[in-house]
DNA sequence: CGATTTTTTGAATCATATCAACGTACGTGG
DNA sequence: CCACGTACGTTGATATGATTCAAAAAATCG
């Protein structure tokens, strides 16, 4: 139930049994269906989710109506709007399941409480931020900087899970390509090799 | 000296005259002179700098020779390529003052042996990189969905203070365009005032 | 002041978006 | 299990926007 939640931790922070126990009443499971919403825009974003099982999208909404998605998680990921989360302020932000999920949910509450009395947890979160910040670097370098074609390439590569369970349209938006320049580039990736 | 610093953690953590005292010997004061490298590609990332006066970026350099600028920071804010940091790995970016620049450097031994003595170091490591987590999603969505103009728009209302001290061939390469195209958008910004 | 860097402008070229149509796959209800 | 409807993906023609290259104008520095 919580395995994967520890094991990621343990990766980063050991953790003794104790510890875990600590830690386990704080988690709230949640299973949301396909299509389902983790959070709507105007909301406020009141926990952090984990993912056990499944694959979320976290887009933004703009005034014509495009979803702009800004990151997909799937398990053993954290998805959330840090931004809502910390402020309090209504989320610009919605998150709803591309597939079944099987969700860890920790309340902003819970996760306060958790940052004093578990120093482990606040160095594990710390570690996961600080690894999507490298990684969202990445993303701006590669976009400011590569071909479409190139950046197809280097996210199926560094993501080969996503790229197999997600409408290639959604990944269009990632990247923020419309689905047809998606589809060309991807015709040209296949002839030229 | 170190008054912005403090001043700086103070704002997310508060802390005590003790605790300023435990965390004061593990910082080093550095000077930098406009153009001088504090990291250089291929190097690793010893240390993590604070910016107490002037000017910094983060570039990239792609097969052609082109700077691809990732991040500008100025007083107050941090600069590391956080990969090479914690990898130990050879850094891909350059970081470079763009003005002369007095630097609070803090190398990973003293990082690890503040973290492990003042959590409230680690807190404030984590709020910090959490709120360049949220401006680095912003930066994307504003990337995938907006045009140019609105771009120019956002960072100039954002950042104005950098947007006075950068060339705009700078801005350029931090937005992922032609100086070139900065240029003509900037014009047409003006003449539809 | 002269030298260098930065910004602007113009014209040609290339890449992506848009709009419309068609083909395909998928899941659902009958 | 099949048929139908909806989602998704592809293709083509055209329009829009960004890049490239070359050159001139403007700003900055020593």
């Amino acid at each position: 139930m919580y395995e994967l939640f520890f094991e990621e931790m343990n990766k980063l922070v050991q953790l003794t049994t104790q510890e875990q126990e600590m830690i386990t009443p704080y988690l709230n499971l949640k299973k949301v269906r396909k299509k389902q919403y983790v959070l709507q825009e105007g909301d406020w974003c009141a926990s952090v989710a984990f993912i056990v099982k499944g694959l979320l999208r976290q887009y933004a909404v703009d005034e014509s109506g495009n979803e702009n998605i800004i990151q997909f998680a799937a398990e053993g990921w954290f998805i959330a709007d840090l931004y809502s989360y910390f402020t309090g302020d209504p989320s610009t932000y919605n998150i709803d399941a591309v597939e079944d999920c099987e969700l860890i949910m920790i309340d902003k509450k819970a996760s306060d409480a958790l940052m004093d009395q578990v120093p482990k947890y606040e160095r594990f979160t710390r570690l996961q931020i600080t690894r999507a910040n490298i990684a969202l670097q990445k993303r701006v370098i590669s976009m400011i900087s590569s071909s479409v074609e190139e950046r197809y390439l280097d996210f199926s590569k560094r993501y080969p899970h996503i790229v197999q369970r997600v409408p290639q349209h959604m990944i269009a938006s990632y990247m923020g390509l419309t689905p047809e320049t998606l589809s060309r580039a991807r015709k040209r990736i296949i002839t030229k090799k």
